[in-house]
DNA sequence: CTGAAAGCGCTAACAT
DNA sequence: ATGTTAGCGCTTTCAG
């Protein structure tokens, strides 16, 4: 006995078949509109399309996958979504991810290097189109560039993968910290600090590197304050500093969490800004103007910052397809120091006298 | 002439098949053993899961997808991710999702009603789980309704999507507000201006609400200032305010953008805070506590937000699945009132004196 | 409790 | 230029 098939009373999306059906033409010329091969003739094609367009045919991304192709989505890791810098980068990310027709897969390595490779993995075996990493891993993980060999794109930006030939787009770190520490060096501070933590990332590194370069080039001795990780740790820091005979006269802070911590307890303390000590810090916000002093910071852009990697991801992604092969391109993007009255030194003012406890 | 088959040189994950050949069963008991079907003997089921262990099997997410199963990932909607507050939801969300053995997929509607509801249909063609949305519909879209009809759990948070039954988290907009504004009373404030913009959007709605309710209780006539988009605007909206006769003496802003514009502001026109007017609004910030004066501000959590959706979207994705059926669940969340030194009347002082030109 | 067959929607490879 | 065939890896019947 024959079973009809019955119309199924869900709104299942419409097939390549009933486009093919109602076109009157083969599943296979369907096909070929969809992914526009050359070889069919403009008056079939539109036929396609139209019924394409009257049954509001969507491809199904799962058979696609099925037959081997990857999916119209990319991967985004960032370290920690709640971060104002990488919320940014995030935002920008999934906007022009959008423009191109891809969604975006995001997950936090919460600074973790396993969770980071982990979430690749899971990614890649989604068959994301391309990833798009902030690493916390020391090295390049070799399990990254396995991927990378099965035809996955990658590029890491902010943080560069060593060991592994990708693609990065990182900022000046270190060269802006050197504007910043040669700034309060040319009005005049000696004893300048440079606080911070996370001191095995690259970024920091970086940024503390630039800060030697410049006390050691002007006959300064660096001194160096990392694993400050919590405002408790500032505020121990700054009760020991001021017991000391030689107490700094300017702090150079190394990221944004570190200003905050900074700010904080010096406010605690009642210790006066700029008078009793400078400051200038690596990373910008949005108060920083506000706050008072108002804070000199070197400011990066998230938002150039992700779009020249997606933009770069993206040309590999399409190269990639068309089996081209590149050599690992390398972007650095400038950064900017915004002097403000924090650091003592504003351009509207005089440069600072040697006098180290001038009230005004 | 037979061909035969070429052991690929691909390393293509191992199937499903191969797992079955090794533990020499049928596919159809390894599946079983995947969805752990409880018809499998222990024994099966342990030679099974050796085999699995052995050759590193992963799930074909596509493939099940083909065969009508939902995808292991959820989607979110935000109007803007480089919003801290969602940045912080969408951290959350991410990470609770990952905990669960869900990816996230992610967008900003950009605050888009139509872009809203058109990657929600995506979302939905993508075969997402469950779709957490802080929605930018003024009225429910009619569509996210078809999504839900067909089996997609959605919960809206932070807004709720009206005319359509699903599930929300809120939180106590109009409570928060009526609390700083009674606060504001309570002090000997008269003249309470509210300041805000984006006065179609829900939340706003409710402060405002909350704001007037107390008001006029108090027998004050509520100001209601909407529209100020830009730190023009409320440049602008401070210079006329400034001539007018009756200048307010205090302000209750809707929410943290308003807030930062009139702290700018007041800054350039070097209005004195809390003496000349007093602040206090919605929303609280990380570097609330170090601006001068500290800002007054209401507090919510994007985290506990964020985390009770999950939750219920979770629950509501198993039950689903179970073919249970619910009615709508309706959750508010508390927010609290941080009383700093910007509204003039912190605890630890005496209220503050009907005089309103004190200086201090 | 276990297995064989059928087919989800698509595309690569081969016809025509 | 267009159509036909054969699976991709899995789960849903239906048989044992």
């Amino acid at each position: 006995m024959l079973k009809l098939a019955m119309p199924k009373h869900e709104d299942r999306t419409p097939t390549i078949r009933e486009v093919a059906n109602l076109a009157r033409v083969g599943l296979m010329t369907v096909s070929r509109v969809i992914n526009n091969h050359p070889s069919v003739r403009p008056s079939t094609r539109k036929k396609v399309l139209a019924a394409i367009a009257q049954l509001g045919y969507r491809q199904n991304e799962a058979a696609r996958l099925l037959k081997g192709q990857r999916a119209t989505m990319i991967g985004l890791i960032v370290p920690d979504l709640s971060d104002a810098f990488f919320a940014s980068c995030a935002h920008t990310v999934q906007h022009i991810a959008r423009a191109h027709g891809y969604m975006t897969l995001v997950v936090a390595s919460e600074r973790d290097a396993d969770l980071e490779v982990q979430q690749a993995e899971l990614m890649a075996n989604r068959k994301v189109s391309g990833l798009l990493v902030v690493t916390s891993t020391a090295q390049g993980d070799d399990r990254l560039r396995k991927l990378q060999e099965t035809g996955l794109s990658i590029v890491a930006f902010d943080r560069p993968l060593t060991g592994i030939g990708t693609d990065c787009v990182l900022i000046e770190n270190r060269a802006g910290a050197e504007t910043a520490v040669q700034h309060l060096i040319d009005h005049r501070y000696r004893r300048i600090a440079c606080l911070g933590y996370d001191e095995d990332v690259y970024t920091i590194q970086e940024r503390t590197q630039g800060y030697s370069n410049r006390m050691l080039a002007a006959g300064l001795s660096p001194e160096i304050v990392p694993g400050l990780l919590t405002l408790e740790d500032v505020r121990a820091w700054i009760k020991k500093s001021l017991k000391a005979e030689k107490q700094p006269t300017a702090i150079f802070s190394l990221n944004h969490r570190t200003s905050t911590f900074l700010l904080q307890a010096l406010k605690e303390t009642g210790i006066k800004i700029p008078e009793q000590v400078a400051l200038a810090g690596f990373d910008d916000f949005e108060l920083a103007p506000l706050i008072s002093p108002p804070f000199t910071a070197v400011a990066q852009s998230p938002v150039e910052l992700a779009t020249r990697s997606m933009a770069l991801l993206l040309e590999r992604i399409r190269g990639l397809r068309d089996g081209k092969t590149f050599t690992p391109a390398k972007i650095l993007l400038p950064v900017e120091l915004r002097i403000r009255a924090s650091c003592g030194a504003h351009p509207k003012l005089n440069p600072r006298t040697p006098s180290p406890t001038r009230r005004h």
